[in-house]
DNA sequence: TATTGGATCGCC
DNA sequence: GCGATCCAATAG
């Protein structure tokens, strides 16, 4: 038996700014067969609601976002530049677009084959960006809209943060006033982080 | 059907 | 600082 245990589904359900907050410190882990690919997060950023026009949700509902209308406790993962997945966890009532994009993470398990994965030669490097740690933990397109509650792909209690810092969110210049929202969360002083 | 530009990354 | 690389979202 495992003994781990997904967040429940409540947990999602509660305010996007809450979700992006409490994340920091919890394990997000893909099983792969009989291995654990994992870390703990730092960083976060929240995209709340119809309105926030940093959000791919402010267009409202298309093929592409229907993720962020769903039930909480769902990936919303999607391609950007063309290159690399973002992964998101979709948070608060169905039919209202919220989620948080999930930044950075310090490595836990699997720490070999990621560094394989990524090419890189230090644990700092694996996972410190959006794109890079999807790349290192194995989340690819396929995983769009999967449960997190059910599905090899969770994220599950790891440890209480020392400091947790706000900030402003990274590549939304885009995004007029809204870009000025300090929903940006992580760990103080982290060497994990992204940038 | 054609054009545009992006919640990034790694190298110049 | 800039190009890679692709596809969803728009415009026509």
């Amino acid at each position: 038996m495992s003994g781990r245990a997904p967040l429940p589904r409540s947990f999602y359900l509660q305010d996007t700014l809450e979700v992006a907050r409490s994340l920091i410190g919890k394990l997000l882990v893909h099983r792969v067969g009989e291995s654990y690919l994992s870390g703990f997060i730092v960083e976060t950023e929240a995209y709340v609601g119809p309105d926030d026009r940093a959000s791919h949700a402010s267009r409202g509902l298309t093929k592409r976002t229907a993720p962020m209308f769903g039930p909480p406790g769902h990936a919303y993962i999607y391609l950007i530049y063309g290159m690399y997945y973002c992964f998101n966890v979709v948070t608060e009532r169905e039919n209202y677009p919220a989620a948080v994009l999930i930044r950075a993470l310090e490595p836990f398990e699997g720490i070999e084959l990621m560094l394989e994965r990524r090419k890189v030669k230090s644990r700092r490097e694996i996972a410190n960006g959006p794109g890079k740690l999807t790349l290192a933990l194995g989340i690819t397109r396929e995983m769009n809209g999967w449960d997190l509650c059910t599905s090899d792909l969770w994220i599950e209690e790891g440890r209480s943060p020392e400091k947790i810092g706000q900030g402003t969110r990274i590549g939304v210049h885009y995004a007029g006033e809204w870009k000025e929202k300090p929903w940006r969360f992580f760990e103080v002083g982290s060497e994990y982080l992204s940038r």
